[in-house]
RNA sequence: GUGGGUGUAGCUCAGCUGGUAGAGCGCUGGAUUGUGGUUCCAGUGGCCGAGGGUUCGAAUCCCUCCACCCACCCCA
């Protein structure tokens, strides 16, 4: 009939991004406000970047030639012919903000943290999304060990508060602009008289991102870089002193790490320190964490006040996959059944004074029998009737639902007993 | 971008070698007039992912497409 005003074809979430219903929101806001709570701890504050930026910004910031920048970013051109890409991470955008505003004329290292979605068009599967979320804190203006250990120390705690258990820190140094361009040299020299043994990915990488062999996981190829020379034993004398006192702090805060001289960041832009934290049960995206120290990224950005940096960023989605089954059910605290119209006057009264008081209330009409069935499946602790006798009396009947003992009782009781029970 | 798996009711899934659709849960109502959880009864609900082919007849066989999932890659 109308089946022309009515298209049957339904619209559904667009690739890759996903709706987030209840009650999978409670563990999400809970983790969330987790993180606000540590972050604040370590005197982070909040810095809110937007989603669009300039395509160049992560052309410069992330690296040309990263897989993010080549084939995973939302860009599109602008009416004004202008190129703008959804945002595939956030550190860049939060030192372009840094720059901007000039923050490194307020006073101390600038400890800013963020969190919301970011966009990379990659094929989806078990905890990769191309709309996902992350938790991220970057920590600007200082070049100390120290605050690498802080970071490092605050995201454990995160995690850790957040309900993750039976995770693992793994840790290492890609050098700096000084000793990692003499180790690549070193890496591609070693490379050249085994690549051709090694598999096609390997051989390609070899000359075009030799760093990124260390990453692969093709068995045949794992004898040959087991041989290949390593980074941290190739840093220079600052590098070293650095890592050295990561690890120190670390080992001094009794932080479980391990050193994985092969962890190796895809992003262009670290150097010295990078660490990462891996969970089974994520299925092959076993990543929750990455991240890093990023000394030269402001100077790459157009920054003409050096300003060290170091970050890192938690996939919320893969965080709170593996947190997820200890959120505890959420309750209500009173559901009111009104038996009568009349008593829809006296129960909003009684609603809104108890929702001040800070109950959470629900209402419901209709017959008794089905209030309380709906009661019951809402996971109301007490439920309360409202009619024409209590109207007249005064006097509500509170039931509790756990006992199924019922009370009768003035509304002053009835705010007393919903505390008492909080 | 490349593989593999799966598409049947809101959810989880049956449906053998083709005979035109089922269960459990959920939801709604009833047994119970102003009192939930248990039990019992009834109802609700599906162009069997889409299109084409074979056939008297297709959820079932064949082809194409699409979607989702998992993996490679890469990363959070």
């Amino acid at each position: 009939m109308l089946a022309w005003i009515f298209p049957k074809i339904l619209i559904k979430a667009v690739k890759g991004t996903r709706d987030l219903l209840p009650p999978a929101t409670e563990v999400w806001n809970r983790v969330e406000t987790t993180a606000r709570e540590v972050l604040g701890l370590y005197n982070y504050q909040e810095i809110r970047t937007p989603i669009l930026e300039e395509t160049q910004l992560f052309a410069r910031g992330v690296g040309s030639d990263t897989d993010i920048v080549t084939k995973e970013m939302y860009t599109f051109e602008d009416r004004d012919g202008s190129s703008l890409t959804l945002r595939p991470e956030n550190t860049a955008s939060v030192i372009r903000a840094y720059i901007e505003h000039r923050l490194d004329q307020r006073p101390g290292v600038q400890k800013l943290y963020y969190m919301g979605p970011m966009f990379r068009r990659e094929r989806p599967q078990k905890g990769r999304y191309r709309q996902f979320y992350q938790i991220g804190a970057e920590a600007i203006g200082s070049e100390s060990a120290l605050i690498d250990a802080e970071v490092i120390a605050m995201v454990v705690e995160i995690l850790e508060r957040a309900g993750l258990s039976g995770f693992q820190l793994l840790i290492n140094s890609v050098g700096d602009h000084d000793c990692r361009p003499q180790y690549v040299e070193r890496l591609r020299l070693a490379l050249e008289p085994v690549a051709a043994q090694m598999c096609e990915d390997c051989r390609r990488r070899s000359q075009t991102n030799p760093l990124r062999v260390l990453d692969c996981k093709v068995e045949h190829d794992q004898p040959i870089i087991e041989r290949l020379p390593m980074i941290v034993d190739h840093l220079c004398d600052g590098c070293r002193a650095h890592f050295d006192a990561v690890k120190k702090h670390l080992s001094d805060l009794g932080i479980a790490y391990e050193v994985r001289p092969r962890l190796v960041r895809g992003l262009d832009y670290y150097m010295r320190t990078t660490f990462e934290v891996v969970h089974g049960a994520l299925g092959a995206q076993n990543s929750v964490l990455g991240g890093g120290r990023y000394d030269g990224l402001a100077e790459a950005l157009g920054s003409k006040v050096h300003s060290p940096g170091i970050g890192f960023s938690i996939g919320e989605d893969r965080l709170v996959m593996s947190v997820e089954q200890t959120q505890a059910p959420k309750s209500l605290d009173l559901f009111i059944a009104l038996h009568r119209d009349a008593a829809v006057r006296h129960a909003l009264l009684l609603a809104r004074d108890l929702r001040r008081a800070g109950h959470s209330v629900e209402l419901g009409q209709g017959r008794l029998k089905r209030a309380m069935e709906l009661a019951d499946k809402l996971g109301a602790r007490f439920a309360l009737v409202v009619g024409d006798d209590e109207i007249a009396s005064g006097r509500y009947p509170l039931k509790d639902m756990a006992t199924g003992k019922q009370q009768t009782l003035t509304p002053d009781e009835i705010t007393a007993q919903l505390a008492a029970k909080n």
